[in-house]
Order: C-alpha cells, then sequence, then structure tokens
DNA sequence: AAAAAGTCTATTTATACAATAGACTTTATT
DNA sequence: AATAAAGTCTATTGTATAAATAGACTTTTT
C-alpha cells in the first residue's frame, strides 16, 4: 500500500508550505529551490510536482525575480485527500471499490464478493483519514508536538 | 494505494477456499485449475502465489492425483492482514511507519513529522481492518449479504 | 508405467515510477 | 532595453516492479 515518491514529495511541500509564516503581511511565498534543498528532493523533479499541484488548482504560483509558489486556499481548506488524489490517483485499493474513479474488478458478483466488501472498507477508512485532514490540522499537530517536546 | 494482482488473486483464491466445504468428512481440497478457471486468472500466475502462500506456511498441498491446496489452519485463524504481506508486502505507506518492516524515512526529524504522524494513522487504520478480518469473517460477511438478498 | 497433481526457478514482457533535459515564458531590476 | 531570476511545459531516458509465461522436475495414485 505504497504512496509514490511524488506524493510523498507534493505532500511534504505543501505541508511546508502550510507551515511557512506570512512575512510582511505579504503572501508566503517559497521557491522550487527551497523546498527542495529544505527536503533534499531533486528539483527537477519536484518541479513537475509542484506544476501538477498548480493545475489542480491547489497551488499558484508568481514568476519572475521575488516570485515562487503559495497556496492557492488557506490551510484550512485543502485537505490531503485532494493532494493524494492529484499526485496518486484514488484511494481505493482495488478499483470496483473507488468512489472517485470506479471501474468495474473481476468478479463474477460485485454485490456479493467478500474481498470487495473488505476493500471497500479500507478505502472508507484511508478516506476518512486523507479527506477530514486539512494542512492546517497537520500544522497544528506538528506544532502542539514540538511545544509538548520542548523543541523550538 | 493499490492492490496488486498478486494480492488481488491470492486473496480471492484464499477466500475461496475458505468458502469450500468439507466432502466426505475429507479435506476441502482444490486444484489450481479449478481455482484458475473460477476466478478467470492464469493457472501459472496463480501457481506462484499459491506457493509462495504455501511457503509462507499458510497453504498446505498434496501432490499427486486427488491432491490440491487446503488452508493450513482454520479460516478463522487466518488473517487477511498476513495473507497481504505475504504477497504485497508492508502495509504501511512509508516505510518509517511500517510496524514489521521499518526503516528511517528521509525526514529531517522523525519525531515532529507531520506526513509521518498522518501516514502512521493510515498503516493503523489499514492494518486494524486486515489484521482483524479473518478468513473465516469473510466467508461468514458473504454468506450473510447472500442470505439477506435471497440469493443462492 | 502413466497420468495428475504440485514444485521450483528462470526468463520475458509490460507498465508505472522516478528522474533528467532543455527550450520557453514571465517579471523585476538596473 | 538587457539581464537575471523565477516558473512552464513537454519529451525522453532510466529503472524497478509487477505480471505473465515457460519448462523441466517431483510426488502420488491407479
Amino acid at each position: 500500500m505504497r504512496l509514490s515518491k511524488r506524493g510523498e514529495y507534493g505532500l511534504r511541500a505543501m505541508i511546508m508550505l502550510a507551515g511557512t509564516p506570512e512575512k510582511d503581511a505579504s503572501l508566503p511565498m517559497v521557491q522550487i529551490k527551497e523546498i527542495s534543498q529544505r527536503e533534499q528532493i531533486s528539483a527537477k523533479f519536484l518541479e513537475q510536482i509542484l506544476l501538477t499541484l498548480k493545475n489542480a488548482g491547489l497551488l499558484h504560483s508568481k514568476m519572475g525575480i521575488g516570485g515562487g509558489y503559495y497556496l492557492a486556499k488557506p490551510p484550512s481548506e485543502i485537505s490531503l485527500g485532494q493532494i493524494f488524489r492529484t499526485l496518486d490517483g484514488p484511494v481505493a485499493p482495488i478499483k470496483c471499490v473507488s468512489q472517485m474513479a470506479y471501474e468495474p474488478c473481476g468478479c463474477p458478483d460485485e454485490q456479493t464478493c467478500g474481498l470487495r466488501m473488505v476493500m471497500g472498507d479500507v478505502r472508507n477508512a484511508i478516506a476518512n483519514i486523507l479527506d477530514h485532514t486539512t494542512l492546517a490540522d497537520v500544522a497544528k499537530r506538528q506544532s502542539d508536538t514540538r511545544k509538548k517536546l520542548g523543541i523550538k
């Protein structure tokens, strides 16, 4: 049940953006280069990922000097599910239980297929977490943990 | 978060084995050929999968005429998690949250990594379902559904 | 001895993931 | 106007994994 590198890097970048405080009442803009260095990711690969996220409407960007990326919406309105699906596709382990991209699988009878029932549960469990966790939730959880540990 | 074909076929086969009633007080033995036909799976591919499951101690087999495969333990003692891990590897979406196969991922600080926290939740949600669902549970659910629908 | 089953390992093919490359566009600054 | 610093876009390559196929071998029953 692996998360791809694209998904991992994209989620990391978005989480980082959500945790970047606004400077001087301006937008919290971050460059590809900065993210790739902080997270140890190939800049070229990240570029593609952020572009995809931009085209999906989750990021905005500004070209030219002083430009960079910033969240298209407040962190509380961007769920991890949106990011995940944009980069990794459907959450469902098997197509016949996908809500966003249903396709029949090969079983003789979907209604009574035991595998389908269980995988439906798995899909729902994953989707519940990813769709109900926003970037704001993650940022808060991180800072709460830091506080609790007395770090930084 | 896809389930591989190996995983899918293996799970289907095991579920089928769990639903096969014993005939004449003998072991409920089923041949590769029969499973592959009923489930529309390449016999050669299934062969590998069942062998893997056998080597993992989940299936037993008998060679020669009248032979075939049968569950190594009662259906109530085989969880879907065991089958899944045997065929598809760790449940965790990211290595650093795997209980069975931990490996550090690249984040600067694991303790405060937001992605890791969420993926830990996802791992637990999936593992809870797969590890607490046995083949007997699946068989029961299937037959209950059939009964409710008045099928067969 | 023959037939019907599983065993084992190697090889091939297909697909998807990960990464790299390079030419192009926009914007700010000088 | 020129230059530099950013993002844009698409194509290509490399690599790993998944999926499938192949074939020679072993065991068991009749």
